[in-house]
DNA sequence: TAAAAACTGTGATACAAATCACAGACAGGG
DNA sequence: CCCTGTCTGTGATTTGTATCACAGTTTTTA
């Protein structure tokens, strides 16, 4: 099942909030600062990388693109979040593409660095632990969604998923998706073709639990979402 | 993209065979055995659980059953997987219901021993973030393979995943499962109804890419299964 | 070893979702 | 500013899969 959004930031690898100081001053006098255009690729699936990136500012996508051309988004990616983390590990080539949505500023950490850092303080390795675990239950239950939850269902979760990403909390609780996400990103984030995703994005609006706000979409009742992508 | 069969165990966790030495004589040392009939369940998802397994004879299943009732498996593991490791790490509830599909023998580590093992060698680290990463990687794959892979397809990648867990290669290159597995599991691990499942499986029994050795299916082409289960 | 239970194969039918086909709205670059 | 490309909404049609129904088979277990 999807955890509640106040948790969820686990979810997606925000990384980040989660670090222990002592640990997040190291990554980051550890590693060396990049920046990314609009719609400029980080790396692509199938290439072999050194290293992970925490991402500071901007948004990515992680998508991979299947053998019929088409896209499948497998997370968008704001503030915080920790990207490219399995080829650190395990040296294999990279499992996605990863995009910018918008100009991002990124820190790159080796692979030497990482286990420098995490070797001196195990701490690291725990924190790393944990956030894997957290995305393979997030994966687990998306593959259970998958073949049991409808397209109106999978729909719902993708901006669920995305309020984890970049979700805003109002104080009323509603929740605003601070990126301008097209329909084809929802399309390719829910595993549906766009046309339904667009039937299905204006059901939610109709019945109140989405709206607007300029090109914001703005989660109006978040438990109610929820429970439309509960598995 | 699915791995090739001979580095596939990694997918389904295979712990014990890339286990250093050192490392696997301390899990066992500071494990305590136990047993599981046949049937019997482990744990259920929604327990809170200590610890984690090693299976060491047997085989069991992880499944997680859907609100409608459908029950999804998420893998079939035999000798030598590691089973309830995410809540091991992040003390969340367990994430998926284990069951014996024959008698198991298995040696239960608990979170405490776990961690005061991985402290006093990080290379249990490691190893446990590569499986992480490893499985990870899977459940990847297999998200993008349901929105994009067709029935028979998928039907086909299960049997792949299958002689990860259970395969038994033999001299000429044929693969082996050595366990009964029913239409009905099969149907649960690709996510689609069980009568489709056996549509699809008497389709690759008649191209001669799967074939039944007694009671047991025998993979004829892997290479060739391989290809139909590609994303 | 007989009865019950679980598993399998295969047609017929129903349905959700993909695909096709546009036309209108919008954005952003020259 | 206009014009090109991307994005959106919505009907009509097709298609892959689920579902239903049931008979035959194999495996349990009583």
């Amino acid at each position: 099942m999807l955890r509640k959004f106040k948790t969820a930031t686990h979810n997606t690898g925000n990384l980040a909030k989660d670090m222990p100081w002592g640990a997040r001053r190291a990554f980051l006098s550890a590693s060396r600062p990049l920046e990314l255009g609009s719609r400029e690729v980080l790396f692509h699936a199938g290439d072999s990388g050194d290293g992970c990136y925490l991402l500071r500012s901007g948004v990515v996508k992680a998508a991979v693109i299947a053998r019929d051309g088409q896209e499948r988004l497998l997370a968008v990616l704001g503030p915080g979040a920790l990207i490219g983390e399995l080829s650190l590990i395990d040296d294999e080539p990279r499992s996605a593409t990863i995009s910018a949505l918008k100009p991002c500023e990124l820190m790159h950490l080796t692979k030497a660095a990482f286990f420098r850092l995490a070797d001196a303080n195990p701490q690291v390795y725990r924190q790393a632990l944990k956030l894997l675990a957290q995305r393979l239950r997030g994966t687990n239950d998306t593959v259970v969604a998958q073949s049991t939850v409808s397209v109106s269902g999978r729909v719902a979760r993708a901006f669920a998923s995305l309020a984890n990403g970049l979700g805003d909390e109002q104080p009323d609780g509603r929740i605003l998706l601070t990126y301008k996400i097209t329909q084809n990103d929802i399309a390719g984030m829910a595993g549906v073709a766009r046309e339904n995703a667009s039937r299905a994005i204006n059901d939610l609006l109709r019945e109140g639990v989405l709206s607007r706000a300029g090109s914001f979409y703005l989660i109006e009742r978040p438990a109610e979402l929820l429970d439309m992508a509960e598995i």
